[in-house]
DNA sequence: CTCCCGATAT
DNA sequence: ATATCAGGAG
C-alpha cells in the first residue's frame, strides 16, 4: 500500500471511529475562537474550555481585548502556561485586529498570519472552525506525530508535513482530517503509551507494535 | 535552535 | 521526577 492510499485510508477509518469529530474549542463567535486557539499552544483543550467562560464574559469584544490590562489579562489566563507570551499576544492580535480589521477576524491564510501570536497552525483552526474554508492542514503535536507514525511524511517541520499530507488527502477532507488525528492522538495512540492494540489503524501502520 | 509555563498522567 | 499538552516569536 502506497502513502496515498495509506493516508486515505487512515481517513476512512478514523471517519468510522470519530463521526462527529470536530473542533473541541469552546467558542460563539471568530474572535472567542482565535483567543482560545491562542491559549490552547501547549495546553489541553479541556483545561482552555475552563478558562475561556469566565474570560469572555470579562472580555466580550476584539477591543475589550485589546484595551485589557496586560498584567491583569496574564492573571485571567494562568493556568493555561505560557501565560505571558499568550497574554500579550492576545492583546497585540485583537489591537491589530480592531485597528487592521474593523474588530472583524479576517478569512485569508495572508492576513491570519500577519496577526501577532497567530502562525499557519492557529490561521487553519480559524479558517476552518470558524468559516469552514479549507485553506490547508492544521498541524499541531499530535498531527506531527501520527502523520510520522503512519510514515505519511519523515519530516517533523509543521510546514513540510503540511504540505506533504495536502498532496496525501483530498481537499474535502483537510479540515476533518486534523480533528480526526486529534481524537485519535489524544484517546488511542497516546504519545506516551500508544495503544496499538486498540487501534483501528492498526493494520495499515507501519509503526504499529501488534 | 531556544524560550516561554501551569496542570495532568504516568 | 518527567513527559506531554490543538505553537509562535526571536
Amino acid at each position: 500500500m502506497d502513502k496515498k492510499d495509506r493516508a486515505r485510508k487512515a481517513v476512512s477509518l478514523l471517519k468510522e471511529e470519530y463521526p462527529d469529530s470536530r473542533c473541541t474549542l469552546d467558542f460563539k463567535n471568530p474572535h472567542q475562537l482565535v483567543v482560545a486557539t491562542i491559549l490552547s499552544a501547549q495546553s489541553t483543550d479541556e483545561r482552555v474550555n475552563m478558562i475561556t467562560p469566565a474570560l469572555f464574559k470579562k472580555y466580550k469584544s476584539p477591543r475589550d481585548f485589546a484595551e485589557a490590562d496586560l498584567e491583569e489579562l496574564q492573571e485571567n489566563i494562568k493556568t493555561a502556561g505560557l501565560y505571558r507570551n499568550k497574554a500579550k499576544s492576545i492583546k497585540n492580535c485583537m489591537k491589530t485586529v480592531v485597528e487592521e480589521y474593523n474588530g472583524k477576524i479576517p478569512k485569508t491564510m495572508e492576513e491570519l498570519v500577519k496577526l501577532p501570536g497567530v502562525g499557519r497552525k492557529t490561521a487553519n483552526v480559524i479558517l476552518g472552525a470558524a468559516y469552514n474554508i479549507a485553506s490547508g492542514i492544521a498541524v499541531d503535536t499530535h498531527v506531527t506525530r501520527l502523520a510520522n507514525l503512519l510514515n505519511l511524511t519523515n519530516r517533523k517541520e509543521a510546514p513540510k508535513i503540511e504540505k506533504d499530507l495536502m498532496e496525501l488527502i483530498p481537499r474535502k477532507d483537510w479540515i476533518i482530517v486534523s480533528h480526526l488525528l486529534i481524537d485519535h492522538g489524544r484517546k488511542v495512540c497516546i504519545a506516551r503509551n500508544p495503544r496499538c492494540h486498540e487501534c483501528v489503524l492498526n493494520k495499515i501502520c507501519p509503526s504499529s507494535k501488534v
